[in-house]
RNA sequence: GCGUCCGUAGCUCAGCGGAUAGAGCUCCCGCCUUCUAAGCGGGAGGUCGUUGGUUCGAAUCCAACCGGGCGUACCA
């Protein structure tokens, strides 16, 4: 398309452009939403109509003359087509088609992987504070973020995943205070639950399991450090139990860092250091202010209190000071979408340090609602109806669980629907992707493993042979214009119909990937997978794969195989199991 | 008040500058002698929150307004 239109300009064919660079019109090529408009489309002779002052009708017309010109191009073409108001419509010939398929088959399970970038990111996420368990946002967060991750390690990116602990401050005291006097108490002591407490019974299972592992053996120590020493027993068990949770989702971190390690390791008062050197502090009311307003917050920021601990936003800067220290290219941080007014405060410090801002990304995920029965559950932190993330992943499974908080976009709100979770059906999403792959399987498995008669009881040889098979892989892929699967367009228009979007849609999937990178939303991944589950049924329905004309099964198996292949790589991306049968 | 996210079919959501706005659920009507019917096809269902603007062209970009969520600390 560039060298048509390129060579459409240099031949005075474009107006008054003389060359491809003499206007901003980018060549753009989609894919059409109607299958009548052919596989793919270009719709640059619209934007080109204002610089080159014809109609784009006409201007197409002309880019479409040389595309004809192109031997290149027309060999993989079957049609070109100009429809109003102005659009290129092409229609691939087979060879583009059957290249596909030959492509999945050498490139297996990286068939869609973006060449490496040489670019180390670093996705920070979940960072729950150790007060307590996960509950069903962290879950989304979690699952956001560990799919992000996947997807730019797909995409080509060397990626780091990181989970920030909490540990320091005032409420890892006020855990500690909690504790002791839980603590205590289950070992008979008479002693009063902290007013301002986190509720009870979201710690006593830790503090439990703190008493049988230690025993009284600290119930004779003082106040002060019986807070200390249960206080970091139980916060190292809740560490524990988040972390055992989020690997039942298939997800670990690469890095665990502490907050504490921060000021034990004086990063803390450096990095106020850092602030005054670049002049962006001064002293009011006793307290230790960032200049934030200045930096694009709305409001200046206190740094260090006037009781002389520091705030979040000091010890958040020190952290991401060794973030930027890590040299990595691009910094991802998830959040929930209730900090979203952090964002300015912690732009505006890493700017006041002398680093460049926009290598830091913070994607927000807003909430989760949680319905059953066609109501929402309602939750309050503060009467203790949360609905924890174990109790969904108890009830619906882990795959659902991490389809359903994957395929909305993180600005969105998720309305999580337990019920449709659970069913195994069309509606359930998450199922008939699985149920794709799984029929793959199973028609691989008909066409190449013994069967039971069910009536004779006799064991019947499978249609393929073991060796046959072997010779059909190794055909795949040495014919890599894949004129194997020629034999795919000799059928029915109908049948041929499915099979070539079937195909197509194999094709786009490294488009896919690139789109869901440069967007940041793995979302899409699990929509294609859903599409391509879709492909595959309406092709599966038409027409068998295993028939009496062995050069048709042959074609066909190699499609089925590569299809389960492409399912298989887009749920890895999404983190969802693709089951061999259901 | 200010900031931010979201308003698309009865419901849950895609689409985010282009061709007749798409799926699934729900409601009707069809399709199993053959690889998983846990499936497929057809029908019904829309002033894309409202009003202006930019554009050859707007659900999509801009502005104002109307609804709803979240946030607005010398908490973390």
């Amino acid at each position: 398309m560039q060298q048509a239109f390129s060579a459409a300009c240099l031949d005075g064919a474009m107006g008054p452009l003389k060359s491809s660079a003499d206007c901003s019109v980018a060549v753009v090529i989609e894919k059409p939403k109607s299958a009548e408009h052919g596989d793919f489309a270009c719709g640059m002779a619209l934007k080109l109509a204002a610089p080159v002052k014809t109609s784009p009708l006409r201007i197409a017309e002309t880019l479409a003359q040389y595309i004809g010109k192109n031997e290149a191009c027309a060999a993989y073409l079957e049609k070109v087509e100009v429809a109003a108001p102005g659009f290129i419509n092409f229609t691939l010939g087979t060879a583009w088609l059957t290249e596909t398929i030959s492509a999945v088959h050498n490139l297996g399970s990286d068939y869609g992987r973006a060449p490496d970038r040489d670019k180390k990111v670093l996705v920070e996420y979940v960072s729950a504070n150790p007060t307590g368990e996960l509950h069903i946002g962290h879950g989304r967060n979690a699952v956001f973020g560990s799919c992000l991750a996947n997807l730019m390690k797909f995409g080509g990116y060397s990626v780091d995943q990181e989970f920030y602990i909490n540990d320091y401050g005032e409420q890892i005291l006020q855990l500690g205070r909690c504790a002791w006097a839980l603590y205590q108490r289950l070992l008979g002591q008479a002693v009063d639950y902290p007013t301002e407490g986190y509720p009870e019974e979201f710690l006593r299972d830790f503090v439990q399991s703190a008493v049988d592992t230690v025993g009284d053996q600290y119930l004779t120590v003082g106040d002060e450090e019986g807070c200390s020493i249960v206080g970091d027993l139980v916060k190292d068990l809740i560490i524990e139990n988040q972390r055992t949770l989020l690997k039942s989702l298939g997800i670990e971190f690469d890095v665990w860092y502490s907050e504490r390690s921060l000021h034990s390791g004086g990063n803390v008062v450096d990095v106020l250091k850092e602030f005054d050197k670049h002049g962006f502090t001064y002293e009011k009311d006793g307290a230790y202010w960032l200049k934030a307003q200045e930096l694009g917050d709305e409001r200046d920021r206190v740094l260090r209190k006037s009781t002389g601990a520091t705030t979040y936003l000091a010890n958040d800067a020190a952290y991401h000071l060794t973030k930027y220290g890590r040299n990595y290219d691009l910094m991802i941080n998830i959040w929930g979408a209730d900090h979203h007014g952090q964002v300015p405060g912690l732009k505006g410090a890493v700017r006041a340090l002398g680093q460049d801002p926009s290598k830091l990304e913070v994607i927000l995920t807003q909430m989760v609602n949680l319905s059953r029965d066609g109501q929402i559950v309602k939750m309050s932190k503060r009467a203790g109806t949360v609905i924890m993330l174990s109790e969904v992943i108890d009830e619906v499974g882990a795959d659902a669980t991490r389809y359903y908080l994957a395929e909305s976009s993180p600005q969105n709100t998720i309305n999580f629907d337990l019920d449709l979770a659970k069913k195994t059906g069309r509606e359930n999403p998450a199922f008939y992707i699985q149920y794709a792959h799984a029929r793959c399987c199973a028609i691989l498995r008909k066409a190449l493993e013994p069967s039971t008669n069910s009536e004779s009881g006799e064991t019947e040889q499978p249609p393929i042979s073991a060796h046959q098979w072997q010779e059909f892989l190794q055909e795949y892929k040495g014919d890599k214009q894949g004129k194997v699967f020629t034999a795919l367009f000799d059928s029915d228009a109908v049948i041929a119909g499915h099979q070539k979007a079937l195909i197509a849609r194999l094709e786009t999937f490294p488009s896919e990937v690139e789109e869901a990178v440069q967007a940041r939303n793995p979302g899409r991944i699990a929509r294609f997978a859903y599409d391509l589950a879709n492909d595959l049924q309406k092709f599966y329905e038409v027409s068998r794969v295993i028939t009496d004309d062995l050069s048709v099964s042959k074609a066909r198996l190699g499609l089925i195989f590569a299809t389960k292949q492409v399912l298989a790589n887009a749920l890895g991306i999404i983190g969802v199991s693709a089951p061999e049968r259901m």
